[in-house]
DNA sequence: TTTCATGCTTACTTTTCTGTACGTACTTAC
DNA sequence: GTAAGTACGTACAGAAAAGTAAGCATGAAA
């Protein structure tokens, strides 16, 4: 069994080229939506709107640098949406745009299917452990 | 899947906890399977076994060692089946197992969106850059 | 005989990522 | 007056990821 139906890798490679090249900006956005804080950040604005410092104790573990480093990325991606108010103590809200749900779904969908396959993940482990 | 219809958002934070709490086994899959040459690998293994330099020369941009290192992490996690053949040269085949399908399917089916929603993200990018 | 291809491994360097600590502006509470 | 809360920005440092270069075993082709 080797390559599938006679398909060069030419062809193979420009069903995504995008992808499979370098330096293709689609990469970029990959890096952000799937970053170590990126995924939490999705997932956890998935359920509504939260201010920032909601969001800190949310993701534990999360800098607030990291944080607001997350959240930039995703807002210049157009995921999420920033709305500040001028009061004092400040207040800004952080929600999903529809492009932001879109990609939180997705990114959603492949987190889940982490955590329930992990069992069967935990066994393949413990298989090599014992070896 | 998992979540049925109608859940509380909390009920829902309660379901994936692990991937909320630090230091939770599903990071390290996260990890590895959104890592920037697993998502390439997976998807290059979607369609069929594939030798180290064939996936080498797919995946423009990895070096050896990443390659290696990579095959190495979805080896270990389950993704990943190798076969090697005691001949000289060395022979070594690579592809997914069931449960690196599954996986695949999930990270492809967020590459896949990532690329055909690029216009959409570039406008985004494009608006931010004009202010 | 020299070279090449294969599938790695190891050592070393560079780049990127992430965290810590601190500063800011302003108001309310003590 | 002083501390706390808010949502950051910034400088620096350490950790982690990735790249580079080289080596290895071996048979076959040039």
């Amino acid at each position: 069994m080797s390559n599938a139906p006679d398909r060069s890798p030419l062809a193979l490679a420009m069903d995504r080229g995008a992808l499979f090249s370098e330096a293709c900006p689609s990469r970029e956005v990959l890096k952000h939506l799937t970053s170590r804080w990126g995924v939490l950040v999705l997932i956890a604005l998935m359920d509504g709107t939260h201010r920032f410092s909601a969001l800190r104790r949310r993701v534990s573990g999360v800098s607030e640098r990291m944080l607001a480093q997350t959240l930039q990325w995703l807002e210049e991606d157009g995921m999420v949406a920033r709305v500040s108010y001028p009061v004092v103590p400040p207040h800004v809200e952080y929600s999903l745009t529809p492009l932001g749900r879109e990609a939180a779904e997705r990114v959603q969908a492949l987190a889940d299917w982490i955590e329930t396959s992990m069992p069967r993940i935990g066994a393949v482990w413990a298989a090599n452990a014992a070896e």
